[in-house]
DNA sequence: ATAGAGAGACCTGGCTAGTG
DNA sequence: CACTAGCCAGGTCTCTCTAT
C-alpha cells in the first residue's frame, strides 16, 4: 500500500502492520528532517527580527561588557539560562507553527519532495484543509511527533555550543582574548579539545586543556578524549545549573574514580559544589550505618568526597586559575 | 561564490535492571 | 513502591573538502 494510503487509514482511525509503519515512517523522515519542513522553517526565522546566532552573540556580547564584576558561577548561570531560553524561544515557535505553517511549504522555490513523500505530503495537506475534525487531530498528533523529534536534537545541539560559548563568555569577560590567550577546538591525538589556554598549534604549548559539558552523567567519559593525561587538564560542567538537567550525583562512581586517578579537574558553581559535596557526605553515612556495610560503595564514596573536597573547583577558582596561567 | 557531501561532536530524555 | 546506576538512538549543527 501506498504511503499516502496507509496516512489514510490512518486518519480514519484504522491500523497498519510494522512493516507498513516503516514505510510511513520513512516518508515523514523524508518530509520532515534533513532538507525536509523543518529546514525550511528555521530559513523563515532569519528573515524577521535576525537569526538565532545573531541573538544568541548579541546576549553573549552584553555578558562580556556588562558583566565583568559578576561572581563567576553566577555568571555562567545566568548566561546558561539565557541563552537556553532563546534557543527556546525559536524552536518552540518551530513546533507550535508546524500546523500553521505546514500547507505553505509546498510553494517554496526549492521545495524538495516527489513520489511517494510527495504524495503523503499532499495527502496531510489534504486532511488539514478537508477532513473532518477527528481527522484532522489524527494527522496533527502525528505532525507534532515528527517536529517533536527534529527539536529534542536541536535543542541537544544548541545546549551543547551554548555551554561552550558561555564559558568562552566567561573568559573574555575578564579580559582574555580570543586567539592569544585560549583558543577553541584544539586539535590533537584523540578528539578536538573545545578549549586550551593560551593559543596553541602544537600540544607543547599548551598549559590546560579543558572540556566542556552542560549536563554530565556517564557521557562524562567521552571528555577523557578531549583531554589528554599527565597535562593540566579542566572538566567542565554546568551541572545543577538550572539550564542543565543532571547533577554531580549523576556521574557514576567508577567515571569518577577514573577522574581521581587521572588528575582532572572539575570545574562546576559554588553552589552545585557544596550541595554535592553534603550529597556524598549524607550518602556515605548511611552506607556506614546500616548494619550489613557495602564495601565497595564506602571506598566509591570516599572516592567520590576526596574527589569533590580536591578536585572540584568553583568556576572562581577556575578563572583564577587560568588566566595566571 | 556556492552548493553538496561527509564527518564528528553535541546531549536529551526515557528506558531497564537492580536494590532496599 | 521508590530510588539509583547504567545505557544509548539519532537529528542538528558546524566545519572541511570537493566540484562546479
Amino acid at each position: 500500500m501506498k504511503t499516502s494510503e496507509l496516512l489514510e487509514q490512518i486518519s480514519n482511525g484504522n491500523r497498519i502492520n510494522s512493516k507498513e509503519d516503516i514505510a510511513l515512517k520513512n516518508d515523514f523522515k523524508k518530509i520532515f528532517y534533513g532538507n525536509g519542513y523543518m529546514a525550511w522553517r528555521k530559513k523563515q526565522e532569519t528573515g524577521s527580527g535576525g537569526s538565532f546566532n545573531v541573538e544568541r552573540d548579541l546576549l553573549l556580547k552584553s555578558y562580556v561588557q556588562e558583566r565583568a564584576a559578576q561572581v563567576a558561577s553566577e555568571f555562567v548561570e545566568d548566561a546558561l539560562q539565557d541563552v537556553y531560553e532563546l534557543a527556546l524561544q525559536h524552536l518552540n515557535a518551530r513546533l507550535y507553527g508546524v500546523v500553521d505553517n505546514f500547507a505553505a511549504w509546498k510553494h517554496d522555490s526549492g521545495f524538495p519532495l516527489k513520489d511517494s513523500a510527495l504524495e503523503l505530503y499532499n495527502k496531510v495537506c489534504d486532511i488539514l484543509e478537508n477532513g473532518d475534525e477527528i481527522r484532522k487531530h489524527r494527522i496533527i498528533l502525528i505532525l507534532g511527533v515528527y517536529a517533536e523529534g527534529s527539536l529534542s536534537q536541536a535543542r541537544k545541539s544548541f545546549a551543547g555550543s551554548g555551554g561552550e560559548l558561555v564559558l568562552e563568555a566567561l573568559l573574555q569577560s575578564r579580559g582574555m582574548k580570543k586567539n592569544i590567550d585560549y583558543c577553541t577546538q584544539f586539535t590533537s591525538e584523540g578528539s578536538d579539545t573545545d578549549i586550551v589556554i593560551p593559543k596553541a598549534t602544537k600540544p607543547e604549548e599548551v598549559k590546560a586543556y579543558i572540556a566542556v559539558q552542560i549536563s554530565s552523567n556517564d557521557r562524562t567519559r567521552l571528555t577523557t578524549s578531549e583531554l589528554v593525561p599527565g597535562q593540566r587538564n579542566y572538566f567542565v560542567s554546568f551541572n545543577g545549573c538550572s539550564a542543565s538537567s543532571k547533577t554531580t550525583d549523576d556521574i557514576g562512581d567508577e567515571i569518577i574514580a577514573k577522574y581521581v586517578k587521572e588528575d582532572i579537574l572539575y570545574v562546576v558553581t559554588e553552589k552545585e559544589r557544596i550541595r554535592a559535596i553534603n550529597t556524598s557526605l549524607k550518602r556515605l553515612e548511611a552506607e556506614k550505618n546500616k548494619s550489613k556495610q557495602d564495601r565497595n560503595k564506602i571506598l566509591f564514596g570516599e572516592t567520590r568526597l576526596k574527589w569533590l573536597d580536591e578536585k572540584s573547583i568553583t568556576f572562581e577558582d577556575f578563572i583564577e586559575q587560568v588566566s595566571r596561567l
